[in-house]
DNA sequence: CTGTTAGCGCCTTCAT
DNA sequence: ATGAAGGCGCTAACAG
């Protein structure tokens, strides 16, 4: 059913070759059919406007320190020759670049996704363009997208989490632009830190447990072999059991974040430890997923089974029963990412800092 | 519970205001202190392995035009030194930016969000860099974002739809790099399109449910009045039932995409029209969360009412009963976008195309 | 195969 | 308040 359409019309596609535009003066007979598709530069605005580039220049970026009637010429040249200033030459000169580097494990993770949105909204407005980047929970693979980042003078630089190779560590301390390490709040960060701890998030669920007086406890995590973050909230149940309730739970790792794995994972568990009462699910989807088996298996929630989740998903204040869940600050993440990002750059003698924006469990019905 | 800790310790924070280092000769008495942290650049790289500058950029960048033994030096110092090359520098001098401009409506959008993925991961292997902004489907902010774009002379520019303000289409039709316009297929591309009818999405709802029989029969769209792509959906499916049943179809209009929403939007087509024996939604979360109403009524699905998604999320196949649904192509799109970036980048003959990558109904319990 | 040379387009002192 | 001039760090012709 796919189809696929040859276009053949002509189009300014690919760069045109650089010999064919370098010399402006000098065209040669080939490209003369092609009228010189050149983006036009601020010089020709300050021609047409009857002054140096350089006022162009101050026209555009401080209005204030040029006349008014000349900001109002160049400014109308500028609209009608419908000039965007060039902004890899603007770096170059400025030595400052409006982009931001953001580096993420997965972009399809909605955790990252709602941090990410946030912060580009907020730094957009201000001028700003995010670099983004993933790397699949690699650090090799992390390491070579900051070296790649780097390179591009950023503004700043963002990463996830605190636990990085040597090699970007070394990168992000010697960058010369402000660093934010966030999402997590459990080491200290290079530069600034804005997160919460996963670790505590892991302990409030444990502690709930035991105040609820379930005896038999378990705790699902998700790839904890590469996911540093699940697997300090998988710790801090364990602490947490272990401390209040003096035995140690059933820890199960699903192989995904997604929905089957909470099904499998409850099957498993129920086998190893049939009067298990409570399971504390590293993601809200395990949860459901572990909700529609128990539904199919008959389990009644949370009279026989208690379940929490993690993350506070918009489903999870709509299964049956609604889902009781730990909430990450995941959008206030970006929000305080991207306006630190701002004081910083904007306040010279600002300092970093090492935020920790917590954690709440939202009590619904299901534990 | 939050906290903030402040963290006095000296850090290369904010850029060195520009006159601090802009003379490297004549370093001023106030700024002895800081050691010049000023990057290495590729002179120093020449100086150290005893070639000339233009030697380090072609051993660096096109290694199999140097001799090995100095090749080998280069890369050494290089190494040594820890150097980066400025991209931006690069990009001013080599006409090219390893840069792709994406615009999409909304970063958490997990349809967008897989798009984005598989394209990052695609791009990034290449060496090409992800801008990404996103505009909430406010049509001025995506000219706003596009024109940004462009002035950062990326290698592509990708966009979401083919429905856009008078000065983003100029300012396309007239970018000298490849354009791709991604996710749609129901108008003609500008340059390149990659994705699949909605209309055609819609149509292929609305002949189902009437190849099943079912005569009463509703739409639940989602911010019909923003989003072009659902609206072409509720189009498609009212234009196929009224011609295979003769009727129109009762269309509401869901005020977000979220599950709570599904539910409201259940209860009112029920009251409007009590005998409705089958829904197609905008989204799967929308479906989702009539399913759970559904279940809260004590309505059987299929057998009282048939309902379909949209949209093919991980969920759809663990519900109570599996969702049937419509799946867009959101990872294909992101693949064949990034490959024909590719292509148009490597080969300058290569031409635009229009792409339908077209849509599957998968057929699983809930209708 | 390697070095020399001349910019890429803009910003920013400095002088007027 | 405005213009002239130099340079940001690198790449790409060109000559050797």
């Amino acid at each position: 059913m796919n189809s696929v359409t040859r276009i053949p019309r002509p189009h300014p596609a690919s760069m045109p070759p650089r010999t064919e535009t370098r010399d402006r003066a000098a065209v040669t007979p080939t490209d003369r059919s092609h009228p010189a598709p050149r983006r036009v530069r601020m010089e020709e605005v300050a021609r047409v406007a009857g002054v140096s580039p350089a006022t162009v220049s101050r026209a555009l970026k401080s209005p204030e320190t040029v006349s008014e009637r000349l900001r109002a010429r160049v400014q109308e040249a500028a609209a009608r020759l419908g000039y965007a200033p060039n902004r890899i030459a603007g770096s170059l000169a400025g030595a400052r670049t409006p982009l931001v580097g953001v580096i993420v494990p997965s972009l399809t993770n909605s955790f990252f996704a709602a941090t990410l949105d946030r912060m580009t909204t907020i730094l957009e407005a201000e001028g700003y363009q995010l670099l983004i980047g993933q790397h699949a929970y690699d650090a090799a693979r992390e390491e070579r997208i900051a070296t790649a980042f780097c390179s591009w003078n950023p503004s700043a630089l963002v990463i996830t989490g605190r636990d990085h190779t040597r090699g970007t560590v070394g990168l992000l301390s010697a960058a010369p632009c402000p660093v934010v390490e966030m999402w997590d709040h459990d080491d200290r960060p290079l530069d600034t830190g804005i997160g919460f701890s996963n670790r505590e998030a892991g302990r409030l669920a444990g502690r709930y447990f035991a105040e609820q007086g379930f005896d038999k406890v378990a705790y699902v995590g998700a790839i904890l072999g590469q996911d540093a973050r699940a697997r300090a909230r998988s710790q801090g149940f364990a602490e947490q059991v272990r401390h209040l309730a003096g035995q140690d739970p059933l820890i199960a790792d699903a192989k995904s974040r997604e929905l089957g794995e909470g099904a499998a994972a409850l099957r498993q568990i129920l086998q190893r430890q049939p009067d298990t009462r409570a399971i504390a699910f590293s993601g809200d989807m395990l949860a459901v997923g572990a909700m529609f088996e128990a539904a199919r298996m008959g389990l009644r929630i949370p009279q026989d089974l208690a379940i929490l989740g993690y993350g506070d998903l918009d489903i999870a204040a709509h299964t049956n029963p609604p889902l009781s869940t730990i909430r990450p600050p995941h959008d206030e993440i970006g929000a305080a990412v991207a306006r630190h990002i701002l004081h910083r750059l904007a306040v010279p003698e600002a300092q970093s800092e090492n935020v920790d924006l917590g954690v709440r469990l939202i009590r619904r019905l299901s534990a």
